[in-house]
DNA sequence: GTTTATGCAAATTCTTTGCAATACT
DNA sequence: AGTATTGCAAAGAATTTGCATAAAC
């Protein structure tokens, strides 16, 4: 799928930026920060354009915040089936690796069901495994 | 146990910001934020200080990092037993509840073991529920 | 032509650092 | 006495907001 598709599919304006921010998601296959996606795209596009874009696609479920321990927020696409669950559900689970502190989805693990004490009302399950990831085991 | 063994306990100094902030911790039982300690504090320290001390209590072992997809790190004590493991492993579940915003640890709910693909070294683990908790649900 | 996105400047919030004064052991 | 903690000021990083211009539909 393109990334124009994507943004047809999801009734966003398609523009250069958002084509170009999209692209940087598909290139690099890890959960990214803003600041990541600025390197990534030589600055050719304001720091508060690519905010207000990832703000844009959160809300039309393009993509997903990953969570971080280290204060900023990340955020990685959205598989192609991920809008057709409710409350948009994210069932596998992220590992960051902390030498090279890339945080990368591993769909391969799907995230293990747990039951919550009565009374919970469960909406969205987040795994975040830390360690050292293989390339940098060496 | 009083705070003021848990400083002892942990070779900190005992100072009366460091037991203040741990009466936080301990009356309050949820993950807390710098700004919701200071203000259950009432501004009786410096932020900084707080800030500082978080560090401390981190690297000592008093309390640990709680994940959050909002961007704003959280803090919750840890189980008394939690310094005997290797790496500081935390086995519960945290909730957030998308509705009072309040994180809680859920102790009675263990994290599941996962599998990961060969090659990664595991050394943490978190898991984080969101959705609505009892209270808020009514 | 109307609506939405963009860039710039500026403001806000979160977090860390430097340094002199103070408190702990 | 000696070392660690505190408060203040200030710096730095992440994120948001306002507004006029430009681009998409």
């Amino acid at each position: 799928m393109t990334t124009e598709n994507i943004l047809r599919r999801h009734d966003l304006r398609r523009t250069s930026n958002r084509t170009a921010i999209l692209d940087v998601f598909v290139a690099q296959e890890v959960a990214l920060s803003e600041r990541e996606i600025e390197e990534a795209m030589s600055q050719t596009c304001d720091r508060v354009t690519i905010y207000r874009t990832l703000n844009s696609f959160l809300e039309r479920g393009v993509i997903h915040r990953v969570l971080d321990d280290s204060g900023v927020m990340k955020y990685a696409l959205c598989a192609a089936d991920c809008a057709h669950h409710e409350a948009h559900y994210h069932d596998h689970v992220h590992f960051k690796c902390r030498m090279c502190g890339q945080t990368t989805c591993i769909e391969q693990v799907q995230i293990p069901k747990v039951i919550l004490p009565e009374g919970f009302a469960l909406e969205e399950v987040n795994m975040l495994l830390q360690g050292v990831c293989p390339e940098c085991r060496g």
